[in-house]
DNA sequence: AGCACGCCGACT
DNA sequence: GTCGGCGTGCTC
């Protein structure tokens, strides 16, 4: 009787395929190991096996698997189940979760290469011009790889070429598959055995008497090895006796010295650790307690508590107890609160049980992190890691803590799995039984309201630690400002005499604009006409610094024009402000102090964040203008004051969520003013000084903004009271992608009524020469979530069965933040 | 997703 | 007349 696997591919297809394999293999395959399987005509992928059985499938033949690729499984169970989970809740394919989930290293990739087969019967054999060529190159090199045809022959299509040669028995195409993990591996000298003992190194001394430098090495090698006996580095032998690589070379020939490679770590800790006991204020200590009884209850912990009230140490505490338990634990952080500030700080507690994953980490690196919690469960280990953390193969997860619970980037956007890290945690947190903590001074109107229907259980912690006064908050009414002529620019007498004090005092200043560039619209007051992006529906953003035009969406990029590109009036002025313009603002009106400027502009490489942030620490920058980077996670200690530009452009965002988040981020800002005993100022400008979320952020009432928010959520039918899926069309044609739209609308609405809306244009419908529209489809609480889901799917797969929609592409995404 | 098969315009 | 464009359909 045959076996067979059933496969999961990397790609987004929403099967999984099924391969036969031999009995012995089958015998040695294990769900969740690695197998290499031919995919269509010429490709090899690496797959996932997910079940071995014996039942044949019905209507194809299956093909024989190419290969396994492992010993034993790579992905747990669990992790199968997870994906599984993923896949199902948030619509995609379960190959879309498998690419996420696994550091690209792991998934090989084949590539033909072709040789030649028979020279002898070449001659005999008719070849055209192409084939001709190709015969030609082999004779010169013995093997080519499809790519480098490609390139030869100037042609897109090379395969059947090569399948004509190899009808002939020209060529023979072979896979040949490339692990692109490679272990880093560094050189290590030692002293051949022979010249161990003190008779045969005296003589050996001797014996380079003539030979000065290597005597040098030989001599700088025992002073090295002496102080340690740690394997010695090639490198440092080199750089300790200065001596040239030539004449390390040439003792290494004589066999005097001996070189070996060894493998090691690219991620590893080598600081000092304190066992010191954390010390809790009262209020944690009661916090703590009260975590500990909901888990007791087996319940998900929310902990609400105020910027600086020392959450971190309550993480920390809990995480102790659990590495002590010989289990591990995730930490669970927005990518940019990722900080080295808070890495050190773990590290500090926790040494080389910290491991840390995260995009700006290598894939190689990401592989050793990921065989480290594979292989090495048992030595308590704590995960630190943005969100993509959550796919890492835990067998023995004991805490799962999601720090900044409210941040929207938990959410993965593009491309899918659409998930969201923090729900998705709590699944996962369930199949160990783990305990689970959220944690934020904003936590998301979501989980509050869990909280309140006792769903999660609450602790608040409302005191700032060492009983630091929370910062004063002022609202600057710059409507009256400006019919004053109270303004500088953009800031407002008051904020500069705060400034000026500021400064003064030797302390630093924040200042936040939710917006890079100079100015996002351009506009001739003469005929009104603004320049906008070719490929998309935004108007292009001045950026001063090099006299550019940009689009944010697509990277289009033009000169700035001295005149307007319509009626070539020169009376061109500037509308809105962004980072750019305050830090040049600032520069003439400081100019002897340090302005540095942090925003997606300023932060391109992989140490650019460090370096500002250091910078700023070190008090060498007083005064630092950013986006929303600023507001996360970072303890500065002379931050005195905060200044908010202008908070209208973020209340005004056209999203039901507008509010709530412009409240998060204002006291998250907010949040960075104060944090030692002098008592910190945070300085709001704004149009609309009476807006009740600024009047909310100004006393820092979490608590009537929930109430309020919640009012409206339920009145729009919005989450939480409603679930959201929103299905966005994209197509290159405008009119196809209408029809499209209402055509999906309809079905939906055929089926769920006055719980469809739309479709409706997004406030950006053009991107890059793509057409945007949106539907969105609300489930009341009491509707079954996985039956609205297996609807939707049926009726997106009579969709894609229409062949005028086959252009079209549809995204599903389920909770949008 | 990738890749092949299949039908219509710009070149020898 | 062909070469090559990308529209559609399949991959175990």
């Amino acid at each position: 009787m045959p076996y067979f696997v059933d496969v999961i591919l990397p790609l987004p297809l929403d099967k999984r395929f099924t391969y036969e394999v031999s009995e012995e293999e089958a015998t040695f395959l294990y769900p969740g190991m690695r197998v290499a399987v031919p995919f269509g005509k010429s490709k090899i992928y690496t797959g996932i096996a997910a079940n071995i059985h014996q039942r044949p499938p019905e209507v194809y033949e299956a093909k024989p698997i190419h290969q396994i690729l492992d010993k034993e499984a790579l992905i747990t169970n669990n992790q199968l189940k997870f994906w599984q989970w993923i896949s199902t809740y948030y619509m995609c394919a379960e190959g879309d979760v498998l690419r996420a989930a696994l550091p690209g290293a792991f998934l090989l990739e084949s590539e033909g290469v072709i040789q030649l087969k028979n020279k002898e019967h070449l001659s005999e054999t008719e070849l055209n011009d192409d084939e001709f060529l190709l015969v030609e190159a082999l004779q010169g090199q013995s093997s080519l790889k499809i790519q480098e045809v490609m390139k030869l022959l100037d042609k897109k299509t090379v395969l059947p070429i090569i399948n004509r040669l190899i009808e002939k028995e020209v060529l023979v195409l072979n896979q040949e598959i490339y692990e692109q993990y490679k272990p880093k591996k560094t050189r290590f000298v030692k002293l051949s055995e022979n010249y161990r003992d003190e008779a045969s190194m005296h003589e050996l001394l001797d014996s380079l008497s003539r030979a000065p430098s290597q005597r040098d090495i030989i001599l700088t090698y025992f002073s090295l090895t002496a102080k340690s006996n740690k394997p010695l580095k090639l490198k440092n032998l080199l750089k300790e006796s200065k001596a040239s690589p030539g004449t390390l070379k040439a003792l290494i020939d004589k066999g005097i010295l001996e070189e070996f490679y060894q493998e090691i770590d690219r991620v590893s800790f080598s600081g000092e650790t304190t066992s010191k006991e954390i010390v809790f204020s009262k209020f944690q200590q009661k916090a703590f307690s009260e975590i500990k009884e909901h888990f007791a209850g087996n319940k998900v912990g929310l902990l609400h508590g105020i910027t600086s009230s020392g959450k971190t140490e309550i993480y920390i505490q809990l995480i102790k107890e659990v590495l002590a338990a010989g289990k591990q634990a995730l930490y669970l952080l927005p990518e940019i609160a990722l900080t080295t500030q808070l890495i050190h700080r773990l590290q500090h507690y926790f040494g080389d049980k910290v491991l840390i994953y995260h995009s700006k980490y290598s894939v190689n690196e990401r592989v050793e992190v990921y065989r480290k919690i594979l292989y090495n469960p048992g030595s308590g280990q704590v995960i630190i890691g943005a969100r993509s953390s959550i796919f890492l193969p835990f067998t023995n997860l004991g805490l799962v803590v999601v720090d900044e619970e409210h941040e929207s980037s938990f959410k993965q956007y593009d491309p899918a799995p659409r998930y969201h890290a923090r729900d998705a945690a709590v699944v996962l947190g369930s199949y160990f039984k783990a305990n689970i903590l959220l944690g934020s001074a904003t936590p998301s109107l979501e989980s509050y309201s869990n909280a309140q229907h006792h769903k999660y259980g609450l602790v608040e912690l409302n005191r700032r630690f060492g009983d630091v006064l929370v910062p004063e908050i002022e609202i600057v009414d710059i409507k009256t400002k400006h019919k004053k002529k109270r303004m500088t620019g953009h800031f407002s007498d008051r904020l500069l005499e705060e400034i000026k004090r500021t400064l003064k005092e030797d302390e630093q200043v924040i200042l936040f604009q939710n917006r890079r560039g100079f100015s996002p619209i351009l506009e001739c007051n003469t005929c009104g006409h603004s320049p906008q992006c070719p490929n998309c529906d935004v108007s292009l953003t001045y950026h001063a610094n090099n006299n550019q035009l940009r689009c944010h969406y697509c990277g289009y990029h033009i000169a700035m024009q001295q005149k307007c590109m319509a009626c070539h009036s020169t009376d061109i002025s500037t509308k809105g402000f962004g980072t750019e313009q305050i830090e040049t603002e600032l520069k003439a009106l400081f100019p002897d102090h340090k302005i540095a400027r942090m925003d997606q502009d300023t932060t391109r490489g992989k140490y650019a964040f460090d370096k500002i942030i250091g910078a700023f620490e070190q008090q060498e920058i007083d005064i630092l203008v950013g986006t929303q980077m600023v507001t996360k996670g970072l303890d500065f200690r002379h931050v005195n004051l905060v200044g908010i530009m202008n908070a209208d452009n973020l209340l005004n965002f056209p999203d039901f969520r507008a509010h709530e988040r412009s409240f998060q981020l204002m006291l998250q800002v907010a949040g960075r003013a104060g944090r030692t005993k002098k008592r910190g100022k945070v300085l709001i400008q704004s149009y609309n000084p009476n807006h009740q979320i600024i009047q909310q952020v100004s006393t820092g009432d979490y608590a009537a903004m929930y109430k309020e928010q919640l009012e409206e959520r339920y009145n729009y039918k919005y989450p939480p009271y409603y679930r959201i899926i929103r299905f966005t069309l994209k197509s290159r044609d405008y009119s196809t992608n209408n029809t499209a739209a209402d055509w999906l609308a309809k079905s939906l609405t055929n089926v769920f009524g006055e719980y469809v809306l739309g479709p409706e244009y997004p406030p950006v419908a053009r991107i890059r020469n793509e057409y945007y529209k949106n539907i969105l489809l609300k489930i009341p609480q009491q509707q079954s979530l996985e039956k609205t889901k297996e609807v939707a799917n049926k009726i997106l797969l009579s969709f894609k069965s229409i062949g005028a929609f086959r252009s079209i592409r549809v995204v599903v995404n389920v909770d949008p933040v």
